[in-house]
DNA sequence: AGCACGCCGACT
DNA sequence: GTCGGCGTGCTC
């Protein structure tokens, strides 16, 4: 082999290694740059690699190197990182490498914008809305189109008319620089604990090593803007910096708090952002001109080229592991980076995940407290609502204690919030004639009745069906009723207890996306609803300034489905969404509606006695063996039929190495038995901590006769659910 | 991820 | 007798 003639290039493809390819005469290659290459049929944009070129590929079937992109090259750090996300989640290294060049386009030249400019021409005749824009362009400096008539209210036509004569000429503008953040714009004032906070944390900034902390502080104790001082003091060291977030807590909220902060919006990275936007940001970070990116999972495998600090806020939440693809965990991701690129990870949470828990017990997080709530701001008093003494009435789900307390709340002209972690109007339908249930045809699950759109939902596949008059199987009439409630079957019950009310539900079927959303939170936000009835999404960090009441319609939800995590996640759910109320001081109640007022989750909750709860099911994990204190990893398979999936399910588990540190579990139905017509059983792997999982499946996986027909494995390191 | 190759049911 | 279904395998 002819040492640089020839160069390693991965794809984004479903690919182990990299394909070598020839270099043409006069192109200079480096690991890191990007490259547009032959494959097949067709070209594909690809990244040199680190390692040596495959020198047994025959000489003859190497195909050249199309092109390399001006484009700044991926960094050293970000390769590490492609490599060891494949490695730690065993997915092929191409499929990373696919997360990483997410916005192809981004690697063409930035597209200038179509403006108009003044060509000093007078028009034939002065109007007033000529006049204008000819006072507003006099100077000859180029106006982007978009936006030219809202600048000076005349209508399009007028500037029309004026192009038509020559008096406007076409012409384009630089697309515009981002508008840096500034460190030094409006820095808070911060209590004393979180001056305290602030200030290791900009030690850890200025150390430039990797450190984890763990900012650990109640609702409303003020870590954003304990948070906000470390990304402040990475960009003065030149730095830039990353805050995800969960995706449904990507409010404008957020970016306005920031902009008061830094005096400029972030650059924004989610699923909902134009191709457009999506470019733009690419480019930027990889270009270094965008300094802070505020994202959802996916911003980690951004190009950053001088990342200085990650921010995991809401850490504990479960929206950062992906479960479809490639399954990765971005809080632990997100660790892995800090490592690899030698600079801080800052884990923020009111109720941290187990896991971060003991690692900052056993010293390998920093833990950071913040003590109590910032200025007036007070936590609520949590009460429960025992449901065997004070049940609602018959066909009602508000206990008559709740019912009053949002009597109270709104007499005093603040607002209430209601809480139920269910989407719809009822969870099940039934028939009461012949008792025939509304099943999913692709998955084991019921469908969800949803009253105001008139359907029959299932939420693991999306497949609706109207709803029917009749009962399709015994064809009686006025027969099928809803059983349990959901949050419009809430609002219902509201609307007719309190018609005066302005009352909002929210929950992710909001139609009108992300906008809608955000334009909800503000009206709840500024005052102009009374009652908000919401799931999960308004638990997930939204600030409500009056907010003095949270009623939990039921805080058993989630509770007893024998999941080990199902304590920790209603624990943490309960806790955060109870936290909503009292943010902006005054006094504030939250009532917990359930049937077991002394199991531990919501004792622990009424109590507000956090600590007992975490050391209780740090606990239970360590006696369990469970993670932090073992490792896991679930093997799904899925097949078009049962008999199919089970069979290889059942080969896989005896084709398992006799190994007495690891234990293969299973097969057993997956909890989704049936999702979108595959039929899923599933393998759990258990071992000690530091036991080589990867290493282990690798084995065992590669030594399996592979599977056939339909059949397909997926495997999940350090899987969400314990079963 | 595409795209071609290849082996079994309903049409001219 | 062919058109076409999508399972399987390859792309340096």
């Amino acid at each position: 082999m002819l040492p640089g003639r020839t160069v390693s290039v991965l794809l984004p493809l479903a690919v182990e290694g990299p394909y070598t390819y020839s270099v043409p005469h006069g192109l200079t290659l480096a690991p890191g740059d990007i490259v547009r290459v032959p494959l097949g049929p067709r070209e594909m944009i690809g990244a040199v690699w680190d390692e040596p070129p495959d020198g047994s590929v025959g000489h003859n079937r190497l195909r050249p190197v199309a092109e390399r992109y001006d484009a700044p090259p991926l960094v050293e750090t970000l390769r590490r990182f492609v490599d060891w996300v494949a490695h730690y989640t065993m997915t092929p290294r191409g499929m990373i490498l696919r997360m990483v060049l997410r916005a192809p386009d981004a690697l063409m030249p930035e597209k200038e914008i179509a403006a108009l400019r003044f060509s000093g021409a007078a028009p034939a005749r002065s109007t007033p809305g000529r006049s204008r824009l000819i006072e507003l362009m006099g100077d000859g400096v180029p106006w982007p189109k978009a936006g030219l008539a809202g600048a000076t209210g005349v209508s399009p036509s007028v500037i029309s008319g004026l192009v038509e004569q020559g008096v406007l000429v076409e012409a384009t503008i630089a697309p515009p620089a981002p508008i840096v953040p500034d460190p030094s714009h409006a820095p808070p004032e911060l209590g004393p604990g979180q001056r305290e906070a602030a200030e290791t944390l900009r030690r850890f900034v200025d150390d430039g090593a990797f450190t984890v902390a763990l900012l650990d502080g109640v609702t409303g104790s003020g870590k954003t803007e304990v948070y906000f001082e470390a990304v402040a003091e990475a960009l003065r060291n030149g730095r830039q910096a990353l805050i995800l977030l969960p995706e449904i807590a990507l409010t404008g909220d957020f970016l306005d708090r920031f902009a008061r902060r830094f005096g400029a919006r972030p650059a924004e990275w989610h699923s909902e952002l134009s191709s457009r936007g999506r470019e733009r940001v690419w480019r930027g970070v990889a270009d270094g001109r965008v300094r802070v990116v505020v994202g959802a999972r996916s911003a980690l495998f951004l190009p950053f080229r001088e990342l200085g600090l990650v921010i995991v806020d809401e850490e504990h939440d479960g929206a950062y592991k992906q479960d479809e693809g490639v399954t990765y965990h971005a809080r632990d991701m997100a660790v892995v980076r800090g490592n690899l690129g030698g600079f801080p990870v800052i884990l923020a949470s009111a109720t941290p995940s187990i896991e971060s828990r003991v690692n900052a017990d056993q010293g390998r997080y920093h833990r950071l407290k913040l003590p109590a709530r910032f200025a007036s701001a007070r936590l609520p008093e949590i009460r429960p609502i025992d449901l065997r003494t004070d049940p609602p009435e018959k066909g009602s789900f508000l206990s008559p204690v709740l019912v009053k307390a949002i009597e109270e709340t709104i007499a005093g002209k603040q607002q209430a919030l209601l809480f139920l972690n269910r989407r719809g109007y009822a969870p099940l339908t039934l028939c009461r004639s012949c008792g025939h249930r509304f099943q999913c045809p692709n998955c084991s699950s019921w469908l969800v009745e949803h009253r105001f759109r008139g359907q029959l939902v299932c939420h693991h596949c999306g497949h609706t069906e109207r709803r029917p008059d009749r009962c399709p199987i015994c064809d009686a009439e006025e027969s099928l009723v809803a059983c349990g409630p959901g949050v419009e079957r809430i609002a219902e019950e509201v609307a007719a207890r309190f018609p005066e009310t302005r009352r909002i539900v929210l929950s992710s079927d909001i139609l009108g996306g992300v906008k809608q959303m955000r334009a909800e939170l503000e009206a709840i936000r500024t005052g102009a609803v009374d009652i908000v009835i919401g799931t999960q999404l308004v638990a997930k960090g939204h600030n409500f300034p009056g907010l003095a009441l949270v009623g939990v319609v039921d805080a058993d939800l989630g509770l007893g489905q024998g999941d080990p995590r199902a304590a920790e996640r209603t624990y943490q759910l309960l806790a955060q969404v109870t936290g909503r109320a009292g943010r902006a001081g005054g006094d504030s109640r939250a009532f917990l509606q359930t049937y077991a007022p002394d199991h531990p989750v919501i004792a622990a909750i009424a109590s507000g006695d956090s600590e007992a709860f975490y050391q209780r099911e740090i606990e239970a994990r360590r006696v369990a063996g469970l993670p932090p204190f073992g490792r896991l990893a679930g093997i799904v398979v899925s097949g078009a039929d049962r008999a199919s999936a089970f069979g290889y399910a059942t080969a896989l588990r005896r084709a398992a190495p006799p190994e007495d540190v690891a234990m293969v579990l299973g097969p057993s139905e997956a909890p989704l038995a049936v999702l979108r017509g595959r039929h899923r059983f599933r393998l759990l792997v258990r071992a000690p901590r530091g036991f080589d999982m990867q290493a282990f499946i690798a084995g065992w996986l590669g030594a399996a006769a592979p599977p056939r027909g339909s059949v397909r494995v997926q495997i999940d390191i350090d899987p969400l659910s314990f079963l």
